[in-house]
DNA sequence: TTAGCCGATCAATCATAGCG
DNA sequence: CCGCTATGATTGATCGGCTA
């Protein structure tokens, strides 16, 4: 179980070094972030949300009050915040990992930075 | 707005680069997987234990690695051969040994 | 059949380290 | 000391797979 030789898709026979392989050539597509209400002004797609720190304030706050969000209180953070529901609910879930992760490699050495003077 | 970078000294500000022999480990499986760069979590688990970092650190890299390799692939043409040739002795070391190993057991 | 979640990854960006 | 590049980390958002 591994032997790769993914196929160089659409390349040559072969090259002195480094074929271009499909991972290269794999491209996103622009985020989404329209509202509805702005299809005719900029700032709508493509591109990433900045989000205030109001909003991350709030975000955390309501993140240690619940894990996972209802329905209702997503469209109500949303509405408060001024933000997608998608986008509240995308935070949450990211939110969830990068707990997941502290705790996973977190239990180790967090206090005592040898630099204390 | 200028504030707004408040994102107070994210674990960023004291970033440490990696040992030169970390960087050598994670560019050799990089360029020995060119056609799949993309280490499961045990392979993760394994360099980041050769490497002396964290499996996150081993993810990371290898995301930054693949991102700016394929942004600017001449760029890294020049080490991706050096790597090359580099898992090519090895490799011929490999073979010998076994080829060795094989007459001695053979027969 | 479909929306939310997970796990992994992408892609852009931040802030620092390092080199000339 | 300064400017620019190399690099590790962060994070909003996407992709594919799975499940309720």
């Amino acid at each position: 179980l591994s032997e790769d030789k993914e196929s160089p898709s659409t390349s040559e026979p072969s090259a002195p070094t480094a074929r271009t392989f499909d991972w290269m050539k794999v491209k996103r597509n622009p985020p989404k972030t329209a509202k509805v209400s702005e299809l005719g002004l900029g700032a709508s797609g493509g591109l990433r949300t900045n989000f205030t720190t109001r909003q991350l304030t709030e975000l955390e706050k309501e993140f240690h009050f619940n894990k996972y969000l209802s329905r209702a209180r997503r469209v109500e953070i949303a509405a408060t915040l001024e933000l997608n529901e998608t986008q509240v609910k995308i935070w949450f879930q990211n939110r969830r990992m990068k707990q997941k992760k502290r705790e996973r490699e977190g239990g180790r050495l967090p206090p005592a930075p040898p630099g204390c003077s | 707005v200028m504030i707004l970078r408040s994102r107070f000294l994210d674990a960023r500000r004291k970033r440490r680069n990696f040992s030169k022999q970390a960087t050598e480990i994670l560019n050799e499986y990089f360029y020995s997987h060119l056609s799949n760069p993309y280490p499961s979590e045990e392979a993760k688990e394994e360099l980041a234990k050769k490497c002396s970092i964290t499996v996150s650190q081993v993810s990371n890299w290898f995301g930054n690695k693949r991102i700016r390799y394929k942004k600017n692939i001449g760029k890294f043409q020049e080490e991706a051969n050096l790597y090359a040739a580099k898992t090519a002795v090895t490799a011929a070391h490999a073979v010998a040994a076994a080829v060795q190993n094989n007459q001695t057991n053979s027969p």
